[in-house]
RNA sequence: GGAGAGGUGGCAGAGUGGUUGAAUGCGGCGGUCUUGAAAACCGUUGAGGGCUUUGUCCUCCGGGGGUUCGAAUCCCUCCCUCUCCGCCA
């Protein structure tokens, strides 16, 4: 959500900002829309404080007096309640226009149109090299009898894979690695609901703009996370966090799905794209003051979880035209993948400074100060993609897998896949 | 899923139709006292929003709807929490 009294003060700042992202957003139009819903608030509330003054003294009149009264008020009472609907109608359609407005982005991040204007930042590692023509992870899953997508297929649909033997001990070695580094760094570690209201979804920004993108129960109101962004962020909503507690950092473990709308026919096979997959995420509530070196902190942090898995990757400053609606600014982390010759994501790192706080109503107090809090979140480990990287990385001539250093330990030893 | 109880300010807890945005207590903040602290005493203490913005008005007692000139208080409905029973990883 976007702060309406700047947003009136200086539509021009929004229309740069639409306009940066390449969005379509007629914001005369909403202005006049505000100037309209707030002369009727003022009408209403005109109606309501006659109402009030009269009620105050029709106690204490009698007779005549009070018949009158009471009459006026009956009266009044009419014209107050077609008000009130009209009003209802104008608030309902200008939230719903207004909270499709994006994030304001950082002033650092590159103006562009697709992710063809994404910029490197740097890389990291170099590229393997290969005295063989690499397999893909899908073609080694199957001659490892590792990833199961045959039969996935045949009970849940495309997307959809079983890990087993190794790659299950492989995810859970994973989990417990980044658990290990982010609890040095300070984040509280959670297992979070994965059915969330529709309030969660709303207040992270994932509603309204890619409410397609998530799956809905059919009997109840609930919806499942595509990401434990979604919980980890509406954990402190409607409270008011004292700024010597800030930052609070989490880290929460869940299962994601999603329904990848629109993708059809891409990155199909494997374990690229799924609908459902589990991630290690990190969140933090941040002082506005200490948000863009949070910021750094939390990119740092998942670069510290990928070094140490011995991947070669690059941060990509993602562009205006790219990110999210909520995001003010995003880096994406890619890593190499030997199969297809070309880096593909595997994490991605997010400040939304007051966005979402303010759809959420999460708030600061540092003295006299009040304010929203910042929030960012970056993905420490999406295990399936990960997994998917060190396939591909590790892997030798036989088609066997080695373990990344790092791992062997939280293997009980184990220090290659092979059959 | 069945039976019962209940949802009021940061918390506890009054309030059953008319100056009640809400008594009282605790907590918080400020002050007096004290070498300092505690105790005691005095004062203060919700949020959001409109406008002609150091002021004024409006809204908010779980959500929504209704009755009434007037609702925290009456009616309907939904949700949630707690206790007991059943089922269950």
């Amino acid at each position: 959500m976007i702060d309406l009294e700047k947003f009136r003060k200086n539509p021009e700042v929004y229309k740069e900002e639409v306009k940066k992202r390449n969005m379509d957003i007629d914001i005369d139009e909403d202005i006049a829309l505000d100037e309209k819903r707030r002369k009727l608030i003022f009408k209403v509330e005109k109606m309501r404080a006659r109402k009030n003054e009269v009620s105050a003294i029709i106690p204490k009149a009698s007779g005549e007096d009070k018949q009158k009264m009471i009459t006026e008020m009956k009266e009044l009472n009419l014209g107050l309640k077609d008000l009130e609907s009209e009003l209802e109608l104008l608030e309902k359609s200008f939230f719903e226009k207004i909270s499709t407005y994006p994030n304001l982005t950082h002033e650092s991040v590159p103006v562009g149109k697709d992710e063809n204007d994404n910029i490197m930042a740097y890389k990291v590692g170099r590229v393997p090299d290969f005295d063989f023509i690499p397999k893909s992870h899908s073609e080694l899953g199957v001659m490892l009898g590792i990833i199961d997508e045959e039969r996935a297929a045949k009970i849940s649909g495309s997307r959809f894979v079983f890990l087993k033997n190794e790659n299950v001990m492989l995810q859970f070695a994973l989990v417990q690695y980044v658990l290990n580094i982010l609890s040095k760094r300070g984040f509280i570690p959670l297992v979070p609901p994965v059915l969330v209201k529709e309030r969660a979804m709303y207040g992270t920004g994932f509603f309204p703009v890619e409410a397609s993108q998530y799956y809905k129960t059919e009997l109840d109101d609930l919806y499942l996370i595509g990401t434990s962004e979604v919980p980890l962020c509406a954990y402190h909503s409607d409270e008011t966090i004292s700024a010597e507690k800030l930052p609070q950092k989490y880290a929460a473990y869940s299962t994601c799905f999603r329904r990848e709308a629109g993708s059809y026919g891409k990155d199909l096979g494997g374990l690229f794209r799924v609908h459902q997959f589990d991630k290690i995420e990190m969140f933090i509530f941040s002082h506005p003051e200490n948000s863009w070196d949070d910021f750094e902190f939390l990119r740092d942090t998942l670069e510290e979880i990928v070094k140490g898995l011995g991947l070669h990757y690059r941060i990509m400053n993602m562009c205006t035209g790219d990110i999210g609606t909520p995001n003010a600014k995003k880096y994406d982390l890619e890593a190499w993948m030997p199969a297809q010759k070309n880096y593909r994501e595997i994490a991605s790192c997010s400040n939304d400074t007051e966005f979402q706080a303010r759809r959420l109503n999460i708030r600061f107090k540092d003295g006299e100060r009040k304010g929203f809090v910042h929030t960012m979140n970056s993905t420490a480990c999406a295990v399936g993609r990960v997994i998917m990287a060190i396939m591909e990385n590790y892997q030798d001539r036989y088609g066997n897998i080695r373990i990344p250093q790092n791992l062997i330990a939280y293997m009980g030893g184990m220090e290659i896949i092979k059959r």
